[in-house]
RNA sequence: GCCUUGAUGGCGGAAUUGGUAGACGCGCUGGAUUCAAAAUCCAGUUCCUUCACCGGAGUGCGGGUUCGAUUCCCGCUCAAGGUACCA
């Protein structure tokens, strides 16, 4: 019987004990101490796992066995992040159902996984692609759709609380969260809003709504395309046309937590460059908003709308204006009269007629009031023009939110009397309108201005123009007639690039005036407002105030356009640039700014316009709301039918709502998404359950959201799932929560910075509001592991031939560079010429020109992946070296944040410790130790290495680690030690990297229990004192040579030792120094 | 452009509050063992000069602070990642 160290063997033996006695199993209380330690959970791709994947788990790993070592309760949970595109696309190609090939992967990665050793408590596993796990992603959403953000609390709260307060007083004194167009009403006018208006308000307020965004549609491959599938406007895959398509779709309001999302960041450690790219992302910006008074010459004639009365649409209001104005000038005769009563009625209300609204042109309107009164004409009995009129009113209301009554011709010439007392009653029953309610349009809603958010409201006088993006809704409306053509090309022209093109060409400055001015709030200055494509629509307000001397892209483009440049910064020449430096700011030629820095400019300007009332102070975030709607199938449904177009949530008892099977994965011909092809996908509010799509009546059977949820929904939440992951009721229980509470240390890629990591703590919040989790930050530090690298292979094809020639002679040869499988490739980079040959077709009559009888191959670093053929398995690293091996290479190759090639051939380096470790307990044939009492050196080795090994593991430098094993093994093996007393505590200290093998030789030691369950040794700092220093002499900070001394010494006995010493007499050729420093412990400087 | 991180032998990397630069490992060179190979063991391995000793230079580049700088400060170069006409 000879103990040999059989990897393989070892390794197996204990991955089955530690299955079959749930090792790992945690607990939900315990005595001990609680500790969470969480990797990212993996998608199941069909690929399988690389040498690149495990390293965070391998890292989380070793920190969760070395916490169990240290006396915690430790929960290390592993799931799949089972949703997702790959799976849905190998659907589309093969017709697999994606729930099978999922469940394959995962045996793949299971199996994968379990061959490194880790300790995971598999019995809390989650799979987000599991009814268990996504009836409570539905259930979340639910409580999102039931929720609104309330300002004055900065919390979220019950929408049913926002329905009470609109009863009782209308919005008007609501702070929360909500979309820009909201208006203001009071309860009168609440209940006077159809059961359908009032859900189209509270959607504006809810944290998950419904609104109109543009997708990426490919009619030729039938599906939606992100944005990075799309290349030069056409698809990526096949180069077919893509267009933006307008679809009703589902958005998160995680606006409303950017400045928490910003706060928490403080308090959570994180690494730096991981919260400033969310900082980025949430992109606060303060300054002010203002609101710039326009004088629109072509509309100036007209009557009302030359000072700001202007409520078209600008999309048509410059064809339909010119027609109102038709209508003002001919009026019939019942508008004749209606329009003379009204202004000789006394009725306190200001009434314009044939005013533009949105696309409409109504007849009589008193914008006070929001109050549109209509004249039928004697069509009005016609079917078709009555359902118009409906419409007509419907948008009216609902958009604009405008009152509308009608009369018809007869009654006004009739009973005029009894049309003017009902006019009189409806707008003594609406309130003034005077002020929108949002802090983004301090302005009234019918004052024609345009609004600007600027960082710089100090530079106010220094604006010479004004440029709106040629988006921008007003553009149209103030255009003059002049300008028009020039305008319209220069939209279409620039309608033409995509986003990206436009972004990528940032060199080619391009613009137009428009023809109409601004006013200046504090000069009345006539200020050129022009359109240009550097503004962007969609952020701010799509429009600027261009102030050439301080901002260098409003310096060109009046550079360009020869628009003036005034300056207004005291002694600086802004010739050649603008000078944006807001520390060194004075400025000069502003009125009242003069000789005032940024700041104090900046706070008397903001309080000039919030005087004026045409401005104020503002923050602005470039964090845009998240679309949650895909056109997948292989993602959550929602729990979402609609009635008459209204989304109606399905109760929480019904849930989850299965995804449907369908015959097809791809969205239908008429463009709908997948689910489009389900024939039973209907909701029936009596069985409440699925039904048939064909038994949709509409009253009692009613069609189911179509779409399904993002990848990050079911991502958002798991971390908690896992502190309860078989909980039937409820998504974790309070108790495993309030217990558990966050992730103490989450390891993961960076690549999640502004994706996964920001939703997750989005949602965590929400749901910290509602009092379902007991904190709001869900991980308190976070690790993001470093890429490993491939190093990819490369052959020289001779152009033109089948010749391939070895690296260190391409030069001389025109050539062309091959990837090359790098199993084909040994350590010295020789290529293994049959097995290249047999590996392609086309390569089995290459010739080979060697060198040294060699063809060495080139070696490039690159990312791991299939395409360049310089994947490395974990699996063939566990089967020729070790599960140990892979475990400790891997953290041995660098420190865990830093990405590093992967290298196989390194790999001896770790082979051989274990090798050597081994022998020092199994030196011959048998293990071998006694209970003797260790020597002081064995001693010193052993706590050296506790100690370094836990500062290690707690700095999270696990490369460190590993070195120390080497010396420890390497000074122990010198030392012929043989102790148990060094021999069984240096195991537990290896432990947590290399599990396997200590478990082997800690049970050969006669230890019945696992490994894993002894205490991490105590590290005792009198095995390392020192009597002795081996002292470094320096001359003027150069190290010349060593000198024992004993560390009892006082300074100036050590100055004695070192000015004796035979080297010190050499070194200072009898010169005398000028100071010797002298650091007791540390070291000796002479400075001559 | 902006933000972040980094730059140390042939390679991966170490040096915890400023105190012996190059730990540990790979690779390479030489040796032992072997018929031979693999494996194992021993020695050497920053560069320049030298047979060797001695000596000199040296942590991306240029300055500075200090008795002493890979470490702190200023200016620059390059690389990686994030982000972007963000007003």
């Amino acid at each position: 019987f000879v103990m040999k160290y059989n990897y393989n063997e070892i390794e197996a033996k204990w991955q089955k004990y530690w299955a079959e006695n749930q090792t790992f199993k945690a607990v939900n209380n315990s005595e001990k101490p609680k500790f969470y330690v969480l990797d990212m959970f993996p998608y199941p791709s069909g690929a399988g796992l690389h040498v690149g994947h495990p390293l965070g788990y391998i890292a989380s790993d070793i920190y969760a066995r070395y916490k169990r070592l240290k006396g915690f309760n430790v929960l290390h949970p592993q799931g799949y992040d089972s949703f997702g595109l790959p799976a849905e696309q190998y659907a589309i190609q093969t017709g697999q159902h994606p729930a099978i090939t999922t469940e394959e992967n995962i045996k793949t990665y299971r199996r994968q996984l379990d061959k490194i050793g880790f300790s995971f408590d598999w019995s809390r596993e989650v799979r987000t692609s599991n009814p268990d796990y996504y009836k409570w992603t539905q259930w979340i959403f639910i409580q999102l759709y039931n929720a609104y953000y309330c300002k004055d609390d900065n919390k979220a709260r019950p929408i049913s609380e926002l329905v009470t307060v609109f009863e009782l007083e209308g919005n008007q004194k609501i702070n929360a969260v909500c979309d820009d167009d909201i208006s203001i009403f009071d309860e009168k006018a609440w209940k006077f809003f159809s059961k359908k208006e009032q859900e189209l308000i509270l959607a504006k307020y809810r944290l998950t709504y419904l609104s109109e965004s543009e997708v990426n549609w490919c009619p030729a491959l039938g599906t939606v395309l992100a944005n990075d599938e799309i290349v030069n406007g056409v698809s990526e895959r096949g180069g077919h046309p893509v267009i933006r398509k307008k679809m009703m779709q589902w958005s998160m309001r995680i606006s409303a937590y950017a400045q928490r999302l910003l706060d928490g960041l403080q308090t959570i450690d994180w690494p730096q460059p991981l919260k400033d790219s969310q900082t980025n992302w949430i992109g606060r910006s303060e300054g002010a908003m203002v609101e710039f008074e326009i004088l629109t010459p072509t509309l100036s004639n007209g009557e009302g709308v030359n000072k700001g009365y202007l409520t078209g649409d600008s999309q048509t209001a410059s064809t339909l204006l010119p027609h109102a104005k038709e209508m003002r000038k001919e009026p019939t005769l019942e508008e004749a009269l209606l329009w003379d009563s009204l202004r000789n009625s006394k009725l306190e209300a200001k009434f314009r007629r044939q005013h533009l609204i949105g696309k409409y042109i109504v007849d009589f309107v008193c914008l006070e009031k929001k109050l549109v009164i209509e004249v039928d004409g004697e069509y009005h009995n016609n079917k078709e023009q009555i359902e118009l009129d409906q419409e007509r009113t419907l948008e009216l209301e609902q958009k604009h939110f405008f009152k509308v009554i009608r009369f018809t011709n007869e009654e006004v010439k009739f009973e005029i009397s009894k049309v003017l007392s009902t006019i009189k009653q409806v707008l003594s029953s609406r309130n003034t309108i005077t002020q929108s309610n949002q802090e983004t349009s301090p302005a009234p809603l019918e004052r024609v201005g345009v609004r600007i958010f600027t960082t710089r409201p100090d530079t106010i006088f220094g604006v010479s123009f004004m440029t709106l993006a040629p988006e921008h809704e007003l553009v149209s409306a103030i255009t003059t007639d002049e300008y028009r053509e020039k305008v319209q090309e220069y939209i279409t022209k620039t309608a033409g690039r995509s986003e990206r093109e436009r972004m990528a060409d940032v060199k080619t400055i391009s613009g137009q005036f428009t023809g109409a001015y601004a006013i200046h709030p504090f000069t009345d200055e006539k200020i050129p407002i022009w359109i240009g494509d550097y503004v962007l629509a969609s952020y701010g307000t799509g429009a600027v105030m261009s102030v050439p001397c301080g901002d260098q892209r409003d310096y060109d483009f009046a550079k360009y356009f020869d628009i003036p440049i005034p300056n207004i910064f005291a002694d600086i020449d802004i010739s050649n640039e603008a000078f944006s430096d807001k520390e060194n700011t004075i400025i000069a030629n502003s009125d009242f700014l003069n000789g005032l820095n940024y700041k104090e400019a900046t706070q008397k300007v903001i309080e000039q316009l919030e005087a004026k009332e045409i401005g104020n102070r503002k923050i602005n975030y470039r964090l845009r709301d998240a679309v949650f709607s895909r056109q997948r199938y292989w993602g959550e449904p929602f729990p979402v039918y609609y009635v008459d177009e209204l989304p109606q949530m399905i109760e929480e008892k019904h849930l989850p709502i299965i995804l449907p099977e369908v015959e097809h994965y791809l969205p239908t011909e008429d463009g709908r998404p997948p689910l489009g092809n389900a024939t039973h996908w209907a909701w029936d509010v009596e069985k409440l359950s699925v039904v048939s799509c064909e038994l949709i009546n509409n009253t009692t059977i009613f069609p189911l959201e179509l779409n399904t949820m993002p990848g990050w929904a079911g991502s958002s939440w798991y971390f908690n799932r896992y502190m309860d992951a078989n909980n039937l009721t409820e998504f974790a229980s309070k108790e495993a929560m309030n217990y558990w509470k966050e992730v103490d240390l989450y390891i993961g890629g960076s690549e999640h910075a502004t994706g996964h990591l920001l939703y997750a703590r989005f949602w965590q919040k929400f749901l910290f509001d509602l009092g379902y989790v007991p904190v709001d930050e869900f991980a308190k530090k976070l690790i993001n592991q470093g890429m490993i690298l491939g190093m990819s292979a490369f052959v020289y094809r001779v152009d033109g031939t089948n010749q391939f020639v070895s690296k260190n002679l391409k030069d001389n040869y025109s050539t062309q560079s091959i990837h090359v499988d790098v199993s084909l490739v040994n350590t010295s980079d020789e290529l293994d010429i049959e097995a290249f040959k047999n590996s392609r077709e086309e390569y089995k009559n290459s010739e080979f020109i060697l060198e040294n009888g060699k063809y060495i191959v080139g070696r490039e670093v690159e990312k791991m992946s299939k395409s360049k053929y310089n994947v490395v398995s974990p699996d063939e690293i566990c089967e020729q070296h070790g599960a140990d091996s892979l475990r400790l290479f891997e953290m041995f190759l660098g420190p865990l944040e830093q990405s590093k090639p992967w290298n196989t051939a390194g790999i001896t380096g770790v082979d051989g410790f274990l090798k050597k470790l081994w022998k020092l307990y199994v030196p011959n044939e048998n293990i071998e130790i006694t209970d003797e009492t260790p020597t002081a050196e064995e001693y010193k080795t052993l706590h050296k290495t506790i100690k370094k090994v836990a500062e290690d593991i707690e700095s999270f430098s696990f490369n460190t680690s590993v070195s120390t094993f080497m010396i420890a093994v390497n000074e122990l093996t010198a030392l012929k030690c043989n102790k148990r007393a060094i021999l069984e505590p240096l195991l537990i200290v290896m432990a947590p990297y290399a599990p396997h093998i200590t478990e082997e030789l800690w049970s050969l030691l006669g230890n019945k229990e696992s490994i894993s369950k002894a205490v991490f040794p105590k590290f005792e700092e009198k095995y390392l004192v020192e009597s002795t220093k081996n002292y470094p002499v320096s001359f003027n900070g150069k190290m010349k040579f060593t000198l024992e001394l004993s560390l009892d010494l006082s300074k100036d006995e050590i100055q004695q030792e070192v000015m004796h010493h035979p080297k010190t007499i050499q070194f200072l050729e009898g010169k005398t120094p000028k100071t010797i420093i002298i650091v007791p412990g540390k070291i000796v400087n002479i400075v001559v």
